[in-house]
RNA sequence: GCCCCAGUAGCUCAGGGGAUAGAGCACCGGCCUCCGGAGCCGGGAGCGCAGGUUCGAAUCCUGCCUGGGGCGCCA
């Protein structure tokens, strides 16, 4: 039990037992901690209702606390402020309470079964600062809720299914028709061995897109390689095999440099084999219907103070798209048991997720009883304060950004003079926590909607409000346990 | 055109009905002959504009200005 929901506990008692509503015992941490510690103002907003002056309120429930042995000093003040300051002997026994509890007194809820959704990097494709604020915002509240006693599942739910995949098969059949994945004849065994390396993926797939846009042969081919991939071709599934898997070892990489783990590595081709019976459904439902020639589900409601556009389920071509992927996934999910899903993305895909959440209910895929939630994240700005692009235009890759702070971590640590006597292989681990916490701090201290600029030069300061002030001097960590060595005390 | 988000100190940001609007950085002035100073104490300076609601507005409502974002076959 926290001292404010103990105290607010005792004000909303005193308040029933003063003839007012409980909930004006609401009590907050003073604004003025020269005057008391907590304060209650209830007795102000309950004055109008009650038609009663608040200093007289304040004073009725006042005269039924101040007695009361975790309370030392209870006074009215000003216009009905109620100010509190708590007894010693109370204080120092939560205190003590606290210190004992290894949570720390903070209780345990009842637990609910959670998906974090907060990853979405593409397969074959460099991640880049977009995932970024997912991957922090996602792992904080995954690791927040897991302690709350919930019990959390995070998907890194990858981008590893549709057209691009067929972009990428023909691709490189081009560039190594001989290979045997190729070979239609085919049905294995393949090697091993991956025929590419993650490297090369990465080269050639904007290649892929590009002759997409431009050749309308290739978009031929490329759709009829991803038809054939969902209907298993042997040579096409054994070589996205070793796409997903390079991929993954790559993505890997990146994410536990920052520390952040998935319990799941699901991804759109998770749902593939839900697709067809989910839009039958759907269309023998009633619920989706057909418009302009694609499949859609009107979301709109009557009350709605603006448009909402409809969900759009299939293509004109009857080629599904992440939406419909999106929607199989919930389904996918509850069909685990999941009672609570929330969404990391970027907050600029609130309509999508609106979209989504609606279709969801509308389609009895999710009841009302689940939770669909969009936490969305703003973007990290560059000095312009757009989203950070590099010089060609692109969006900065995101290991790149990570190289960047930990040499800027490693500078901070000469200029400082720290960490000169340890192994490189303890050095290395300094400089990638510093770095790590200097990503995080900077970004966990901003709202989680708004956008920021990345400064590198303010996160990775070692004075002020920062990740590496954290490590080591906020709550004193590393210095308090240097101090403890020296005296000999175990932690 | 419609919708969403933001506009607070020189800078980056908190605060989202209550008392004197906070932090970090930067700037100025202090503090150590035991601890890791990556510190501590103090100082100046601010709620985009105009109305409204309220005993009380940075906070709620309306309008406007400025910036960012979004608006069915991309994710």
């Amino acid at each position: 039990m926290s001292l404010l929901s103990t105290l607010t506990g005792i004000f909303e008692e005193a308040f029933e037992e003063a003839g007012f509503d409980r909930d004006y015992g609401i009590v907050e941490i003073s604004q003025r901690p020269d005057l008391s510690q907590f304060q209650c103002n209830g007795a102000l907003a309950a004055a109008k209702p009650y038609k009663k002056p608040p200093r007289s309120i304040a004073q009725d429930v006042v005269s039924l606390v101040e007695s009361r042995p975790e309370l030392d000093v209870v006074t009215v003040e000003g216009p009905g402020f109620i100010n509190i300051v708590l007894s010693d002997a109370f204080l120092g026994n939560h205190i003590d309470r606290m210190i004992a509890d290894p949570r720390l007194g903070v209780p345990r809820v009842s637990s609910r079964k959670v998906v974090v959704d907060y990853g979405g990097p593409n397969i074959a494709k460099e991640m880049h600062v977009g995932h970024l604020r997912p991957a922090i915002i996602g792992e904080s509240v995954k690791r927040l809720l897991r302690f709350l006693g919930h019990d959390v599942i995070g998907d890194v739910h990858l981008g590893d299914w549709g057209l691009p995949m067929g972009q990428l098969i023909c691709e490189l059949e081009d560039r190594m028709p001989d290979l045997l994945y190729f070979d239609s004849a085919s049905s294995g065994p393949y090697p091993a061995e991956p025929p590419v390396t993650v490297e090369y993926l990465q080269e050639i797939y904007p290649v892929a897109s590009r002759r997409f846009q431009e050749d309308s042969r290739f978009v031929d081919r490329a759709r009829c390689a991803v038809v054939e991939l969902q209907e298993g071709r042997p040579g096409y599934r054994a070589l996205w095999q070793h796409f997903h898997r390079v991929s993954v070892e790559a993505i890997k990489e990146v994410y536990n440099r920052l520390d952040v783990e998935f319990d799941l590595w699901n991804g759109e081709s998770t749902v593939n084999q839900r697709l067809d019976p989910m839009v039958a459904r759907l269309l023998a439902g009633g619920i989706a219907e057909e418009s302009d020639g694609a499949l859609i589900i009107d979301v709109a409601e009557l009350d709605d103070p603006k448009d909402v556009p409809p969900f759009l389920l299939l293509k004109s071509d009857g080629a599904a798209l992440y939406t419909t992927s999106d929607l199989a996934t919930i389904e996918d999910r509850i069909s685990r048991g999941t009672e609570v899903i929330i969404y990391v993305v970027d907050v600029r895909q609130s309509l999508h997720f609106e979209q989504l959440f609606r279709a969801a209910r509308r389609s009895g895929i999710a009841l009302e009883d689940v939770g669909l939630e969009h936490a969305g994240n703003g973007t990290v700005n560059g000095p312009d304060g757009k989203p950070f692009k590099t010089r060609e235009g692109g969006l900065l890759r995101l290991r790149e950004l990570i190289d960047r702070v930990e040499e800027r971590a490693e500078e901070r640590l000469q200029e400082n003079d720290l960490a000169q006597n340890y192994s490189d292989d303890e050095r290395a681990e300094i400089r990638r926590a510093v770095a790590a916490a200097s990503l995080k701090f900077g970004d966990l201290q901003n709202h989680r909607t708004s956008n920021y600029v990345f400064d590198i030069d303010r996160f990775t300061a070692f004075e002020g409000k920062t990740g590496p002030y954290l490590l080591y001097g906020g709550p004193n960590y590393s210095r308090d346990r240097a101090l403890l060595r020296t005296v000999d005390v175990d932690l």
